[in-house]
RNA sequence: GGAGGCGUCGCCUAGUCCGGUCUAUGGCGCCGCACUGCUAAUGCGGUUUGGGGCUUCAACCCCAUCGAGGGUUCAAAUCCCUCCGCCUCCGCCA
């Protein structure tokens, strides 16, 4: 949620970069005609309830006759006194509703416009050559024996697999690399819930703009997360943080759960696009005023991990109109896959400035004052990253290179081999 | 799943049975000031959070806040209902 004092202060700034996000900078309006009205019924209720009050306290101390004067007359305050109640309630929840639908001030200097008008920040490393026709990353997985999507869609259906032998430890090696990173830089691993109240997933933003993508039990009430930011975010929801406890950093470690609605016919092959994978996302909780150097450092990290494993990639500078409601900027790594010819997002990470920490109630207590502070988001490995790992190592003959990074956490394997079928 | 107990402004705690000077008690911790050669001790004052008013800022004033939300009442920490959480016992079971 925005700062209501920012945008009475500076509500131009606001329909800029609603503009630039192509959404409804009339919501702007609504809000501020919304904001003054919240007011107006705040003023009138706290007048009435104080004289409700002050006649309450003589209520006590009188008796007899008198007493009974002073009830006549609070009896007909108390009726003022709730109507005006609820008028509050009622403009607060008006202001509350324009509030929730706007989205975050994207940060100067974000590309304007949709998916398509992101900016290229940067490439790493060029697209592997190779001397014989490359395959996907699904046959070289069947060929390791390290993915059988088939008997994912025989027991759970379409999008889902089973990640065997070298997959999965491939998959483990390199969840444990991205946590071993983390850690050393500081932050504090966490293996968290996956199912979350709906309070936590609302207060992320997931329930507005991502709600078709969400799992939930109607029985329990409860959510399947599609990213450990939601159970990170929520880690401190409702507290007051002192500051001198900043930056926090977590490094989470979870399954995560997307639905992936409207993405019909999308990314079918493979283990590109599913219902359930694997994820060690970065979650720091910072001073405002660090936001902007957090992000470029939990950038850095997702370049240290892709450095690691050895993949090319570049850099984007995700659009406005792509930004999601919460985030002010958003910054993408996309691996080169080969036999697409093209790159995929592998990691994301967003400053979500105090937008999110606003909803999630999540304060700093520092020489400033009691103030919201800023939580930034970015991913340090996912299953997905297997598809551009073992495309981008095969070799020849079908086996396919171990990043010397990972070795260690392989037993010390160098290739992975394919096996009898 | 069944039965019972509990939830008070950082921590502990009084108050809840029996609604009204509760405008929430006391202690600890913390902050400021005084005293002191320094430390300790002592004394005095302050110390939830959100919102509104006023305002250059500060100070100040007002409203809400006793796990959350509803209800009863002129009036709710206190009575009633629902929910959440914690604890104890019983049952069942990976």
């Amino acid at each position: 949620m925005l700062d209501p004092k920012l945008l009475r202060e500076d509500p131009e700034a606001v329909r800029a970069s609603q503009r630039a996000r192509r959404e409804d900078p009339g919501l702007v309006d609504s809000a501020l005609a919304a904001d003054e009205a919240r007011r107006r019924a705040i003023a009138s209720f706290d007048r009435l309830r104080a004289e409700q009050k002050g006649l309450g306290r003589e209520v006590a101390k009188a008796s007899g006759e008198e007493k009974a004067l002073l009830l006549d007359r609070t009896k007909e305050l108390a009726v003022l006194v709730k109507a005006a109640g609820t008028a509050q309630d009622e403009a607060a929840a008006a202001h509350d509703g324009f509030m929730r639908a706007l989205s975050n001030i994207a940060e100067p200097g974000v590309p304007e416009g949709g998916e398509d008008d992101y900016a290229v920040l940067e490439h790493v490393g060029g697209p592997p050559t190779f001397d014989f026709e490359p395959l996907d990353h699904l046959e070289i997985g069947q060929r390791l024996g390290a993915i059988d999507t088939e008997r994912g869609a025989k027991v759970s259906g379409a999008r889902f697999y089973y990640l065997t032998g070298v997959g999965a430890q491939l998959q483990l090696a390199m969840l444990n690399l991205a946590m071993t990173q983390a850690a050393e830089a500081g932050f504090v691993p966490v293996v968290p819930p996956v199912l979350v109240r709906p309070e936590a997933m609302e207060g992320t933003g997931f329930l507005a703009q991502a709600a078709e993508n969400v799992y939930h039990l109607p029985e329990e009430d409860l959510y399947l997360v599609g990213t450990s930011e939601v159970p990170l975010a929520a880690f401190h929801m409702d507290e007051v943080l002192s500051g001198d406890r900043l930056p926090l950093r977590y490094a989470g470690w979870s399954t995560c759960f997307r639905k992936e609605a409207g993405s019909y016919g999308k990314d079918t092959r493979g283990i590109l696009r599913v219902h359930q994978f694997d994820k060690v996302e970065m979650f720091s909780y910072v001073a405002p005023e660090d936001a902007a150097a957090e992000h470029q450092r939990l950038l850095d990290w997702e370049k240290e991990m892709l450095a690691k494993v050895e993949l090319p990639y570049r850099v984007i500078d995700v659009a406005a109109g792509d930004l999601g409601s919460s985030a002010a900027r958003k910054y993408d790594c996309e691996a080169w896959v080969p036999t697409q010819g093209r790159y995929r997002e592998l990691t994301s990470t967003s400053n979500c400035t105090t937008f999110q920490a606003r909803r999630l109630r999540i304060r700093v207590k520092d020489d400033q004052g009691v103030r919201p502070l800023a939580t930034l988001n970015g991913t340090l490995a996912t299953t997905r990253w297997i598809v551009a790992i073992l495309e981008n190592h095969q070799q020849a003959d079908g086996s396919v290179r171990v990043p010397v990074a990972l070795r260690p956490y392989l037993g010390g394997r160098e290739v992975l081999e394919p096996v009898a079928s």
